[in-house]
RNA sequence: GGCGCGGUAGCUCAAUUGGUUAGAGCCCCGGACUGUCGAUCCGGAGGUUGCGGGUUCGAGUCCCGUCCGCGUCGCCA
């Protein structure tokens, strides 16, 4: 070892120990005379003194000349600071190391930017630069919280019997969800491998296999669009359990939130977590994963509707429509006409809606609006008494579809509990959402598509349904929502052949396109498949969630643009002739 | 693919209605300095305003196209 301590290491008990130290310089103070270095490692910082009597002129000399980030070991004695001349912001504030011998292992060009430095640069140059970016404390905090979120999930699921498989990450692509990324095989011209989109099909057969429980840490791909809280390469703590129900996945899963929550953060989170189905989540929230630590719930006042002469409400109420709207406590003072405006334009460019009708709760309790004179007096205190409005506060409406309603107040609702500070960012709230629909209509095509995936069980109670009225049948699917976003997601699977069949023919998957699909878990599941069901948990959300920030590539290394390139290793880039030669392949397009 | 925001010195930003030689702080370079910790003081260097085209007497500013980064909708079984 070239040090015997790190820079953060180093207290008052520690003076008059001779230690050596290594690290980044992260600053110099060259007073001609002496020179002050704060040297920097992954576990704190140290000041190094290079002064008489213990360094000479020369030393001196080359310690005043050291650039910034370059990296350097210094050999000397801890001494006490001087009386008063302490530095509180550091752990080894109290004491320095005078330094009678210094030495540079590796200077640095002067960098784009240093990892001290209080403007953030931009993103692109940040991730260029990745390595750099990398030595700033934040994203060393993030890398070890995620360190130890991984570690924790590791040590309770090995506390409870279960083992880690790895399974193929060239793997067959399987052409439904997500968009596949392609590996073409050399041995085999004009195939493809896949990269997994999830392990979802080997977890399955691992179960057929006898091994009851099972988890993995897999890198997944998707070939969708990136968003801040989404990448193309991202990792799922995967797992799965035979002989269990939902009830029993998701137990397990309250004891891991509750134990990171508790070992990472310090906070005791109660279990069992709050469960709530999918159809409560929409009616009351508009979306499958609510975030829960406000209110605002929206509220149905589609009969008052249909009352009322106002054509934009009644038309859209008649017609099958829903006017759904949400209560935004003591927000009329605080949103002017031209900022109401913007909200409109908001859900309209976002969500579709045709518009957003609003009403301000006066003084005297009655409601006031630019559309409220289309209203009867009657109406529009049913409309308040519903909504719950009191005086100060602003209520807004949207008249569409279910569909629209949902997301547009959603939205609205995320928004709004931003713009007003209703979130409290210490908070860590998480809960159930369940059963969610077996499947969901195509827009363009009318089929239907498998909400999770075909290898979802319905609930028993509706399997009656599955033929006939598909659109009512409920799964058995569980998500994780944590702060108002997606944290992981399970089903329990379908181990019989005829419910699996029946699933098949209504995603108008015949049997010959599942053999060829799905033909080797079909073929498992004949061998005696035991029940089972498991979950996927999001490790990036996890910490990013856990480390209260707002952005996914914040909590990963090495992530990814928005274009889904690395701007470090400038990857994807081209290859050359012969390799696509050998790989059979030929470009319509030669890249840029 | 749609909508929106942004791109000016190595970095973070400024630049009035289109108007003189595009500024500031930090960084960097040179010098001074033994108690700093955002060191201080003196001096200096540093610009194809992302790129291409257009309008104009004149463009960082306006228009068209394009590239890059971010947010979001679609998409993400």
């Amino acid at each position: 070892m070239l040090r015997t301590h790190t820079c953060g290491q180093l207290r008052k008990s520690d003076v008059g120990t001779e230690v050596t130290l290594c690290g980044w310089v992260e600053s110099k103070r060259d007073h001609g005379g002496a020179v002050f270095i704060d040297l920097r490692d992954r576990y704190g910082i140290t000041q190094v003194v290079i002064g008489p009597p213990e360094a000479n002129a020369d030393l001196i000399n080359e310690a005043g000349r050291v650039s910034a980030e370059s990296v350097i070991l210094i050999r000397g004695t801890v001494t006490e600071r001087l009386e008063g001349k302490t530095n509180e912001k550091l752990d080894t504030g109290a004491i320095e190391v005078r330094s009678e011998h210094f030495e540079v292992l590796n200077g640095c060009e002067t960098p784009p930017f240093t990892p001290s430095q209080s403007d953030l640069p931009g993103e692109d140059l940040r991730l260029k630069y990745r390595f750099l970016d990398l030595r700033r404390r934040e994203m060393q905090r993030a890398m070890v919280l995620r360190s130890t979120i991984v570690k924790t999930m590791r040590d309770y699921f090995a506390e409870h019997d279960f083992i880690d498989v790895e399974t193929p990450i060239l793997g067959r692509s399987t052409p439904e969800g997500a968009r596949d990324y392609l590996v073409p095989s050399r041995v085999h011209p004009a195939n493809f491998y896949a990269l997994p989109q999830s392990p979802q099909l080997y977890k399955q057969i691992l179960m057929v296999a006898g091994f009851d429980r099972y988890i993995q840490v897999a890198k997944c791909f998707r070939d969708e669009d990136l968003r801040a809280d989404r990448q193309p390469e991202f990792t799922q703590l995967d797992l799965e359990m035979s002989f269990v129900d939902a009830d029993d996945v998701m137990g397990l899963i309250d004891g891991l939130v509750a134990k990171t929550a508790k070992e990472v953060l310090g906070k005791e989170v109660r279990t069992p977590l709050p469960r709530m189905t999918f159809e409560e989540a929409m009616r009351r929230f508009g979306s499958d994963a609510p975030d829960l630590r406000f209110g605002m719930e929206i509220v149905d006042v589609t009969p008052v509707a249909k009352k009322t002469e106002f054509r934009v409400f009644r038309g859209t109420a008649d017609s099958g429509g829903f006017v759904r709207g949400i209560t935004v406590k003591d927000a009329a003072a605080k949103y002017s006409r031209r900022q109401i405006d913007e909200l409109t334009e908001y859900v309209k460019a976002d969500f579709g809606a045709k518009g957003l009708a609003w009403f301000r709760v006066e003084e005297d309790g009655s409601l006031w609006s630019p559309i409220s004179k289309n209203f009867e007096a009657e109406h529009l205190a049913e409309i308040k008494e519903l909504l719950g409005g009191e005086t100060g506060d602003l209520l807004m409406f949207l008249a569409d579809s279910w569909e629209v309603t949902c997301k547009g107040l959603a939205g609205l609702r995320k928004r709004l509990a931003s713009e007003l500070g209703l979130i409290d960012p210490e908070e860590l709230n998480c809960s159930w959402v369940t059963e969610f629909p077996m499947f969901d209509r195509d827009e363009e095509t009318g089929r239907w598509n498998a909400m999770h995936h075909p290898f979802t069980a319905p609930l028993e109670s509706d399997l009656p349904s599955l033929k006939d009225k598909p659109q009512d049948c409920r799964a058995q699917a569980y998500d994780l929502v944590i702060n108002g976003s997606e944290a992981g997601g399970g089903t329990i699977r379908i181990h019989d052949q005829a419910t699996q069949s029946d699933v098949f023919e209504l995603l108008g998957i015949d049997a010959e396109t599942a053999e060829d699909r799905f033909g080797f878990l079909l073929n498992a599941l004949k061998y005696g498949a035991p029940p089972h069901g498991g979950i996927a948990l999001g490790i990036d959300r996890w910490v990013m969630l856990f480390a209260g920030l707002e952005n996914i590539r914040e909590v990963i290394a090495f992530p990814k643009t928005q274009k889904a390139a690395d701007l470090m290793t400038e990857a994807p880039g081209s290859v050359d002739k012969d390799q696509l030669a050998e790989l059979h392949l030929r470009t319509a397009k030669t890249g840029k």
